[in-house]
RNA sequence: GGUCGGUUGACCGAGUGGCCAGGUAGCGGUCUGCAAAACCGUGUACGGCGGUUCGACUCCGCCACCGACCUCCA
C-alpha cells in the first residue's frame, strides 16, 4: 500500500516516512482518560488528533485498529505509596459505587466525542477488563528478574532493567539524573529506588477495588494497563503508540521499559505525542482546577466563556492548531475560529450553485496535490486548512463568474472538498440539523410583530393574510387579552 | 536546580535562507434600494544584542521573557 505519509516519531525526535509493520494493517493505541471527572477542552486535543489520523489512514485505504483505553482503576493521585485512587476518591466524594463514578463519566466523555464527531475507536478496551492480562504481565516480569515483590506488591526495578536496556530514552531522561532530582523519599517506602514504580499494590482493607493474586488482594498500577492492552489487542510490537505530552514522562516511558522487558523487544515503532491547551498561557488541567468541561463550551456556561461554541467550532479551533504546538484558548480566537468554520461551510452550499463553463481557469489537482502534501507532512491541519480556504475562495468566486470551472473539474473540486472537509478533518455541517424550537420560536416573534405592525395600520388585509397562511400551516394563532398566542396543531 | 520547547502583524496561527501562509478583525473599493454575503486591493510581522552569509524571521552564540516535564494530568 503506497502512502507518503510522514511523522514526527517523539522516540527519535524526527520525522520518518510511516510504514506500517504489516500492510495493509495498521495498529494504534491510545491512552485514553480516567473517568473520574467532566471531560474537559484538553481531553478534546488528543481525541481529535488521533482522530484525525485514523480517518487519514482509513482514507488512504488502511485496515486500522485503533484501540483507545478508558482507565477506570489503578489511577493513583500521587506517589504509589500515598495515593489514592482518583476513582475510589470521588465514589466516596460522591457516595456513589467505583462502578457508577466510572459509567457515568464514561457515558459524557462518548457524549462529548459524538458531539466533536469523532469516530468511535476499534476497540475501547478498560483496565477492569483486563486484570487477568495485567497480572500474567508482572509474572511475567517477575520471572524475568526485572520485578520484585514487597509485603504483597510488585514494583519494576528500573535500575535492573537499564542494564539491559536504556531506562529514559523516550523521555530524555538519565536515569542518574533522575536519582539526583527525585524528591524526598516517604519514610516506608518498600522501593528498592525511588524510581521504580508500582505493578501491582496490595489494597488496604478499606479499598473496595481489589481482586485476588498470587502476591496479594490488590490493584494493578497505572503503567501497567497500557502495555497489557496494547500487547493484547496489537501485539508485541505495533506501529503507533499516541498521547498527550504529559503522559511521555513517566506514564509511557514505563509502558515502554514493561513491555520491552516483559517481550525483549520495543513495543511500539512510532511514538507521537500531542501538546497542550492552554488558558492563559499555561496548561489547562484538572489538577490545576483551570479548565473548562466541554458541555460548559458547548453551552457558554462557564465565567470565561462569552458565548457558546459549537463543538464543530472547537474542532475546526483545535485542527486549525498544529497538534504539536500549544494553542492557548481564548474566546476571540474562538469567535475567530467559529466564523471561519462557516465560512469554510458556506462554500459547500454555494458550490452547488456554480453552473460548469467550457473551461478552467484554475488549476483543482494543484490544490489536490497541496492538500496532501500538508496532510502527508505529519499532518499539518492548518496548512491544509489554508489550502482548503483558497479552494473556497475559488468556489465563490466562481460563483462570482470571476473564475471558470469545467463541469470535470467541479466535480473534482466537490470531492476534494467533501473528501478533506468531511471524511478526513472530520467537520460536519452543523446548520443543517439546527432546526429546534428556540429558532421557531424567534421566528413566530417576528412575525406577529410584523402582523402587529399591520393591525396597528389597519392594514387587515395584510394582518388576515399572515393569520390564515399561518393556519394553512398548521399554526393557530390567538389575539388574547395578555397578547398574541400560538399553538400549533 | 535538571531536561525540553516556545517568543511571528490588532487577535489566533503556519512556515521558510532570497518569493503568498491561512483564519478573524480593520481600512479602501466593486456589487447592492439599504444591509449582509461575495470578490478585489490594503498593513514596512517575525523578543533583544552580536555573528556566519551576497542575502536571515529562517543558521550559530549570548541575553531576556514565557511554558512543559521532572508527582497525578489529555
Amino acid at each position: 500500500m503506497q502512502n507518503n505519509l510522514h511523522i514526527f516519531n517523539s522516540l527519535t525526535k524526527k520525522k520518518e516516512p510511516f510504514k506500517p509493520l504489516h500492510p495493509p494493517f495498521a495498529g494504534i493505541y491510545v491512552c485514553g482518560p480516567t473517568v473520574y471527572s467532566d471531560t474537559h477542552l484538553g481531553h478534546a486535543r488528543p481525541a481529535i488528533t488521533f482522530d484525525l489520523l485514523f480517518r487519514y489512514l482509513l482514507h488512504l485505504g488502511y485496515k486500522v485498529r485503533y484501540v483507545r483505553n478508558i482507565t477506570d482503576v489503578g489511577h493513583l493521585e500521587n506517589d504509589a505509596d500515598e495515593g489514592e485512587d482518583k476513582i475510589l476518591k470521588k465514589a466516596r466524594l460522591e457516595h456513589l459505587e467505583p462502578m457508577e463514578i466510572v459509567q457515568k463519566y464514561m457515558d459524557v466523555y462518548h457524549r462529548n466525542m459524538q458531539q466533536l464527531n469523532v469516530l468511535n475507536p476499534s476497540i475501547e478496551p478498560r483496565a477492569s477488563g483486563h486484570i487477568i492480562e495485567q497480572q500474567e504481565l508482572v509474572a511475567e516480569l517477575l520471572k524475568k528478574g526485572y520485578a520484585y515483590e514487597v509485603n504483597g506488591s510488585v514494583y519494576f526495578d528500573v535500575l535492573k532493567y537499564n542494564e539491559s536496556y536504556k531506562y529514559g530514552k523516550l523521555s530524555g531522561r538519565v536515569l542518574e539524573e533522575l536519582q539526583a532530582n527525585t524528591r524526598s523519599l516517604e519514610g516506608q517506602d518498600e522501593k528498592k529506588n525511588p524510581y521504580d514504580f508500582a505493578l501491582w499494590k496490595k489494597a488496604s482493607p478499606e479499598h473496595i477495588m481489589k481482586w485476588p493474586s498470587p502476591w496479594s488482594y490488590g490493584f494493578p498500577g497505572w503503567h501497567l494497563e497500557c502495555s497489557a492492552m496494547s500487547n493484547k489487542y496489537l501485539g508485541d510490537v505495533f506501529d503507533i503508540h499516541g498521547g498527550g505530552m504529559d503522559l511521555q514522562f513517566p506514564h509511557h516511558e514505563c509502558e515502554l521499559a514493561q513491555s520491552t522487558a516483559a517481550h525483549g523487544v520495543e513495543p511500539v515503532r512510532y511514538w507521537m505525542h500531542n501538546n497542550m491547551i492552554t488558558i492563559n498561557g499555561q496548561k489547562m488541567a484538572r489538577s490545576l482546577g483551570n479548565f473548562i468541561t466541554l458541555d460548559q463550551l458547548f453551552s457558554g456556561d462557564h465565567p470565561l466563556l462569552q458565548q457558546a461554541y459549537s463543538p464543530m467550532t472547537i474542532r475546526f479551533f483545535i485542527l486549525q492548531a498544529h497538534y504539536r504546538s500549544t494553542v492557548d484558548f481564548s474566546n476571540e480566537a474562538l469567535q475567530a475560529a467559529e466564523k471561519g468554520m462557516q465560512k469554510l461551510m458556506k462554500a459547500f452550499e454555494t458550490i452547488e450553485k456554480i453552473k460548469a463553463a467550457p473551461k478552467s481557469s484554475v488549476d483543482i489537482d494543484a490544490i489536490r496535490k497541496k492538500c496532501y502534501e500538508a496532510i502527508d507532512d505529519d499532518l499539518n491541519s492548518p496548512i491544509l486548512l489554508s489550502h482548503l480556504f483558497d479552494a473556497v475562495r475559488i468556489i465563490n468566486s466562481a460563483a462570482d463568474g470571476t473564475e471558470t470551472l469545467a463541469a470535470d473539474d467541479l466535480a473534482d473540486l466537490k470531492n476534494l472538498m467533501n473528501i478533506f472537509v468531511f471524511e478526513i478533518l472530520g467537520l460536519k455541517n452543523e446548520s443543517a440539523s439546527g432546526n429546534d424550537e428556540a429558532l421557531t420560536s424567534e421566528l413566530m416573534n417576528i412575525i406577529i410583530s410584523l402582523r402587529k405592525d399591520a393591525r396597528d395600520k389597519k392594514d387587515f388585509p395584510t394582518s388576515d393574510k399572515i393569520r390564515s397562511e399561518l393556519n394553512r400551516i398548521g399554526i393557530t394563532l390567538k389575539d388574547t387579552k395578555e397578547g398574541v398566542e400560538w399553538e400549533r396543531d
